[in-house]
DNA sequence: ATCTAAGTATGATAAACATCAAGACAACTC
DNA sequence: GAGTTGTCTTGATGTTTATCATACTTAGAT
């Protein structure tokens, strides 16, 4: 007997769970491909689903008092809201399609259940959440122990790292996206962006290219215990 | 067969747990009581131990470049610093004693071990964690979202309404460290408090009084999103 | 009671950041 | 090619927040 959604299957969440949990997750669930800017998810709503992103790109957002912010960007293969899921608490985020869509819907029910008695999946969902936990306690760092010129420098130099040290490479996103994300305003990304060109910094539109790492990194002091967004740290 | 240290057997984390894994869990485990200003962790270092508060209070904190900020403070009877011990990667938190503390500590590699066969102590750490996740999130937006006023009047609301919405009470920790927790300078305090003097915010020392709590309330505009720091939102 | 130290408050100033308005630029459409 | 649209940039200005210097207040020590 085949399985349904064998995309997911080699998902680290679902890796090692039982044949028969996969089942249930999966007995109800559904695929979906959704056009550019639709709201998957709205912050306050009731968990309905666990979300998996196949293919395109899932913003991550939050409002308050009629103003907004980025929070991330979910790329395949990656789940998103699974804390909402487990606790069965409203969402504090919402999500939104960047471009075209491919995601997977878990009925939150059913991963409650599978939750309470696959043990397998009770351990793949520690480290997801220990990973997210982690990952949300560096943003705050970031943005509590650095300036917005500070928070970009390394944003930069996290690219870089991530291009395996490949000194052009594209900003991954709309510029006032990513000022959304680094907690600045579009403005002050453009003069911050000017204001690091003495450490090396040549912006083209999407380009970017580091012509001094060294002078980057002096001013950047990157830290392995804020910028390392690997789940391995 | 009486187990060792009964006083932490009841927290949510262990209260399912077979007998047999809290033995596994406590037989290496010690209690140690510190006097004050005494840094339990530092952050970078392999966690060797899950913590738990049992009286007393521990702040974490972090640093970075010289900088300095308060990330929160751990009450009786809670864990720390649980995400890194199940990942077994390094601190992104310090820890002191703000004042003398009694504390437990249990060998995180016996913690790793208990997770991996105790699918009951899975769970609870999936609770615990989320708590943790959902609780940094909510700081995230509190900082991207907000000015410093309002997060201080929104901070105000929210030890208005623990203690069951008595509209005197007092601050739990030095101003300082308020100032810090909320992401402002102790100077920024001072006059914050001041600026909500028009909102019926009255302060003398370490003793608040809120006088107009609409008015507060419609300045502050507090979100469940947000503010509601129960484990149960 | 006086001294000290730590915490807090206040004033002056500067830096960081946001807002508003206008212009530049490229990618499309017609 | 002219116009349209969306995005980004730049400049002028104002607000928010940090920094520095100093004074005050309180609790504890001598």
């Amino acid at each position: 007997m085949t399985e349904k959604f064998p995309e997911i299957r080699n998902l680290a969440l679902f890796h090692d769970i039982s044949t028969q949990s996969f089942e249930t997750l999966t007995r109800a669930a559904y695929v979906q491909t959704y056009p550019p800017s639709t709201e998957l998810i709205t912050e306050g709503d009731a968990p309905d689903f666990l979300y998996v992103v196949q293919a395109g790109a899932v913003e991550l957002f939050a409002n308050w008092a009629h103003r907004e912010t980025s929070m991330w960007t979910v790329w395949p293969q990656s789940t998103f809201i699974l804390a909402a899921t487990v606790k069965n608490r409203p969402y504090l985020m919402s999500g939104r399609t960047l471009c075209k869509s491919r995601v997977v819907l878990l009925p939150s029910a059913d991963v409650r259940n599978v939750f309470e008695t696959d043990g397998a999946f009770a351990k793949a969902i520690v480290t997801e959440l220990a990973n997210g936990y982690r990952g949300a306690i560096k943003n705050s760092k970031n943005l509590k122990l650095r300036s917005s010129l500070e928070r970009l420098a390394n944003y930069l130099l996290t690219c870089y790292r991530q291009c395996d040290k490949a000194p052009r490479f594209l900003l991954e996103a709309q510029k006032s996206r990513l000022a959304s994300n680094l907690g600045m305003t579009p403005e002050n990304l453009s003069r911050a962006l000017n204001g690091l060109k003495k450490y090396g910094v040549a912006v083209d539109g999407q380009s970017v290219e580091l012509t001094d790492i060294k002078a980057l990194t002096d001013f950047a002091q990157p830290s392995l215990l804020i910028d390392d967004d690997t789940p391995f740290f």
